[in-house]
Parts: structure tokens; sequence; C-alpha cells
DNA sequence: CTGACACTTGAGTCATGTTTCATCTTTTCC
DNA sequence: GGAAAAGATGAAACATGACTCAAGTGTCAG
């Protein structure tokens, strides 16, 4: 595989893991509690503030599992791409046909959507929170995308042609008939 | 037609337009600098401070054309709307051919962004600070583009399909195309 | 039981940025 | 040419919210 995924623990100077359950537990809450925060209100704002109150924990503690609220704008990012990609592949695997991977691809994106509004609207804000977690976001996805539009490509399902371009013209479609069907109207 | 263009004008409790030709190019300035100001720092980073010291003008000043940042921001959404209709339109009358008129399109917009990216930015930006404005300039130009493709359907240029569904596929090519490879990167 | 370590608290410090307004300058137009 | 209207100023008042820290509490191995 040419690009191997970017280690998390890699990140500069991340801060020590929790060390009991009770810790991970809390760091969790607090993760659970600025998706839906951050989701609702926006990332300005949303504020320390408001997160631990609906964490219910103390502003302090926060700091203790994040340095700043960018911080945990990235975390939130690198989640929602891992269960994104979970959920696909779980939608898409044995299946054979591009065409029709490519219309339940689409279909559990929607799903998705309409399941994780707010982690949805997290991403698209990381875009002006930390671009390099978005950027990395959407090219790790048109990584795979690339992939397996080659391998169609190679036996014969696809016309020749210039996988990267397609990976993000096929994004583009999802991302916007995401947000046009899933998020703003609630129907098929 | 179904959808008349909202009126600016009735856009609630807008602040009294500038009297003088002196008042009018204050304004503008004060536009053009949260343009660029918005544009390359973000819009919690550009502060009042920072886009009257670009337009050289006083912070006063910036209250006698806007209500707040959010003002401002709604205004340059409507301005890029305006532009980018009119640098389309430009790009694309005379053609009558389907694909080609969508080949030119794609790359009017692609040059435009070039030349615009901090009215890309700020855009996109206006999703988290004035979500109303951001659907309006999509719908907008759904809109717009639904009729076309009717039409095209009309003359059998176009297999019969759901026009509204294709209008917000295309905006999304575009839109993913757009950002990786005129605004990420500086390639064709 | 007890010491050590992990975790938690929340009020206070600090930095930043928006908005107002009394005063001054420029333009308009009779 | 001068009064009234429009425009411009910038410092001060005000609001907000991120982040720190000294003083706790909970947990568990020995």
């Amino acid at each position: 595989m040419a690009n191997a995924p970017i280690e998390e623990a890699s990140l500069p100077s991340a801060l020590p893991a929790p060390k009991t359950s009770r810790g991970e537990r809390t760091r969790q809450r607090i993760l659970d509690a600025a998706e839906r925060d951050i989701g609702r209100r926006g990332f300005s704002d949303a504020s320390i503030s408001t997160i631990t109150q609906e964490a219910a924990v103390a502003q302090g503690t926060f700091y203790l599992y994040f340095r700043s609220k960018e911080d945990v704008m990235r975390e939130l990012v690198l989640r929602m791409g891992r269960r994104l990609r979970r959920h696909l592949t779980l939608a898409t695997t044995g299946l054979t046909h591009r065409l029709e991977i490519e219309k339940r691809g689409l279909h559990a994106f929607l799903s998705f959507v309409r399941d994780n509004p707010n982690l949805y609207r997290v991403v698209a804000e990381s875009q002006f929170v930390d671009e390099a977690a978005y950027q990395r976001y959407y090219h790790d996805f048109a990584n795979n995308y690339r992939q397996v539009l080659s391998a169609a490509e190679g036996d014969g399902q696809l016309s020749p042609g210039d996988a990267e371009l397609r990976a993000w013209a096929l994004m583009g479609i999802s991302d916007f008939i995401g947000r046009r069907y899933a998020l703003w109207d609630k129907e098929a």
C-alpha cells in the first residue's frame, strides 16, 4: 500500500493518555459532549465552559485531556474518519459491481450523515479550525477511493481515466447530496 | 419562474445606504478589506480592528455601514454570487451543446476560484456564520442549474432524470474539484 | 490502613475583541 | 460662503471566554 495511514501517536506533542479507566471514560465523555456542542452551536459559540457543562465535569478537567478547543476538533475529525470508513466498508463488502458499490456507498453515506449530523458539521467546520486535519481527512478518503477505482478500471468495469479526479468528483457529489438531502432536508 | 429572487432590500433592518459617493467608497473599501482579511485569516481571527486597519479607517467607521462582522459576511456572500454568476454566464453564452457548456463552465469556475480564493473561502465559511445566507447562495445556483438541465432534457440532449438531484451533484463536483485543484494545488 | 498517584475542582487571571459616543472634519447645496 | 447633513475618529466602556493553579477527592496496591 503506497500510503500508510498516518500514525495518530505521532501527532506533535500529544497529551499523555489517561492511565485508568476512569480517566478514559472522562475523556470520552468530554469528546462526546464536544461533538454535540460544537455540532449544534458551531466551533466559536461552543466554549470550554459549555462543553464541560454538557460533559458534567469542571473546566479544568478539560485541560487534562486536551490542549485546546482546536485539539478536540482534531480528535473529532479522526473519529469521524474512523467511523465513516467502518460504516462504508460494512455496507459495501462482498459487492463486486462498481455501480452497485457506488449506489450502496452513497446510501450508506446518507444514512450515516442523518445519524451523525453533528459529526458531519464538525468535520466541515474543521476546515476553518485546523485545515491540515481537514485536508488529511479528505486525502485519506481520496486515496482509498482512487484504489478501488483503479481496480475497477483494471478489470474493465470502468473506462480508463484520471482516478484521482474521479475520486474527488465522487466525493463532491456525496458531500453535496448529503448536505442537501440528509442535513437540510429530511427525505430520501 | 417559481422562485422569485429574494429582494436584497428586504433583508431585515438593513442599515441606511451611504448618501454620498465618499460614503459609498468607504463602504466598498471596508468590504474589500473584509474579503481579504476574512479570506486570509478566517472569520474569527479577522477582527473589526484588523479589517478597519486594512481598510485604513477607524473602528467606529465600520459601524456606520455594517451592524456586525456577520453582516459583512452576508454581504460578501451576495457579492460572490453576483460575480460568479456573471463570470459563468459570460463564459457559456452562445454555447448550445450541454457537454460543451458543462466543460466550459467548470473551467470558468476553476479560473474564478484561482482568481478569487478569498471570496471562495468566505462563502465556504459563511456556512458557520450565517447558514441561511449560505443555503440561499447554493439554492439560487441550484435553481438556475435545474432550469438549464431541464431545458437540455427537453430538447433531447439529456436523458430524463431528477434535475434537482443532478444540479446538486454537479455543484458538488465543481466545489470539490475547485477546492482540490484550484485552492490547494495550483495546477490544471 | 495508608501512602502514592491519578484524577478533579472552579474561582481567578489574563488577553482579546466588540461596540459606543462625544467630538471633529468634510461635503453638499442654497 | 456658510449652515446643515453626512461622514469619520479613536479611546474608553464593556463583555466574553480561554486557560491556570493551589487545593482538594477517589482509588488501589502493599
